[in-house]
DNA sequence: CGTAATATTGATCATGTTCAACGTCGGTGG
DNA sequence: CCACCGACGTTGAACATGATCAATATTACG
């Protein structure tokens, strides 16, 4: 009887992410877990899960850890697009791009479920609140790039760092990762100064801003949000691109 | 006989568009036709079609003009996430998030067809060719707007710009829409500046930085790009990330 | 022709970059 | 145990890219 509970456990982030989308059927989450065990891997930090270029043949599924979505242009400029957390999807779009147009890394040590192309056909056209919870979890995803669009291109850095970590929060949020008012925080300045299109220093400088103004404490990759509603007036932040509300 | 014909001109850019994506039947042309023709509208540069926070019960397929999606910050910064051009849909996530997390407005006077959410869902159902082009071409704007947070995050002003104008010429070509080396540039610098997250006065300079290379000329609303291969070096641009070629 | 929108120019300013050094922490091997 | 090493974080100073402000063309259009 063990494996069940383990691999069960492993898969909650993904349940509840997914039953936020839409209310998974109890044959829906049946079939999930079960491909979910059929497919564990580990990864490292800094492992790439796929790189541009790559083609795509399956589906990733985040159990734990964080990853990250990013491009790097010819003389090594390095964007993160976006990051991954436990319980988010990667390619999805599997059968319809065949093609890697970014890569994906590892930025702590991760477990995942790797779904080959006709278990995840399968799976889909087996549960349609299976489809419809993944489908959406895709739309979700565009919604958040968009946002980042946003974030880089009109906001200036304080805004723009706040902003990011009040996405973070809210995305930690609804797959248990948040403790009271703090959370794993595991990414260095470097990660941080790659999303947000700004250098190591200015983050840094801006962190210490945001530290200063008493809204935040980091230290020993802990986050501690000590005034969530300064920190989202700050970042001009408002959750409604993360969908979160299941739809009426 | 007239409207058929007619109509079947307008479709011309959607058909062309989603064939570049899957080969299409020759009934998914006809069922689309026939949705286009059930649902023609026109919208005047400035209006939207939809705003933020709207509720979406419609898909909306561009035939003729150029809009753009974007966000407004509460003091008024506004940034333009992407272009939509003839060809492309918008709000194929009709059935997946109920809310517009952004804006879509036209820049030109346009033409499209809204489809209702019923009609939608009917010919997605209908034709298996055409659901698969409509979620490619989804997962294609998907991409492009990684790329958008790539070039403002980390390309410089005049990278940036070039890159911009290397993408909506490949995205106008498939359509037919770029003849020779020109095409109709309709937009204003205001619009370029809210893109790439420049001010309109640093977007004036750059064109002329690049009028001045000889890599472009820009006037009277229309663009010639005399060197593609040295502006596309300038932009450090890459057309793969449009997923042009068909998968294998 | 007159008016509003758009484009262009110059000058000043500011946000954020770059460079270079130093500090801190955790691990590792002598 | 401690010295060393590498990764990460922090600091200061000089610099640069791009923003802002304000004025002046230019164009579109009624």
């Amino acid at each position: 009887m063990h494996p069940p509970v383990l691999e069960g456990n492993l898969a909650q982030p993904v349940i509840r992410r997914l039953n936020a989308m839409r209310q998974l059927s109890e044959r829906g989450i049946a079939l999930l877990q079960q491909a979910i065990q059929d497919g564990l891997h580990r990864a490292r930090p800094g492992e790439d899960l796929a790189t541009e270029g790559d083609p795509v043949d399956s589906v990733r599924i985040i159990l734990s850890g964080w990853l990250c979505r990013y491009k790097t242009l010819a003389d090594g400029r390095r964007q993160i697009v976006n990051f991954v957390l436990p319980g988010d999807s990667c390619d999805a779009c599997v059968y319809l791009l065949s093609v890697m147009d970014h890569s994906i890394g590892a930025l702590t040590p991760v477990t995942y479920a790797d779904i080959k192309r006709p278990a995840f056909e399968q799976l889909l056209a087996s549960d349609r609140s299976l489809e419809e919870a993944l489908w959406c979890e895709t739309m979700v995803n565009s919604a958040i790039q968009r946002e980042w669009t946003v974030n880089i291109g009109r906001r200036v850095a304080l805004e723009r760092v706040a902003h990011l970590l009040c996405e973070l929060y809210e995305r930690l949020l609804p797959v248990g990762m948040i403790d009271g008012d703090s959370c794993l925080f595991p990414i260095m300045q470097m990660d941080l100064a790659d999303a947000t299109g700004l250098s190591v220093v200015h983050v840094n400088r801006t962190l210490q801003e945001l530290r200063g103004a008493g809204l935040i404490v980091l230290r020993d990759r802990i986050l501690t949000i000590n005034d969530l509603k300064q920190l989202k007036d700050t970042a001009l932040f408002s959750a409604d691109y993360l969908h979160t509300k299941r739809r009426g």
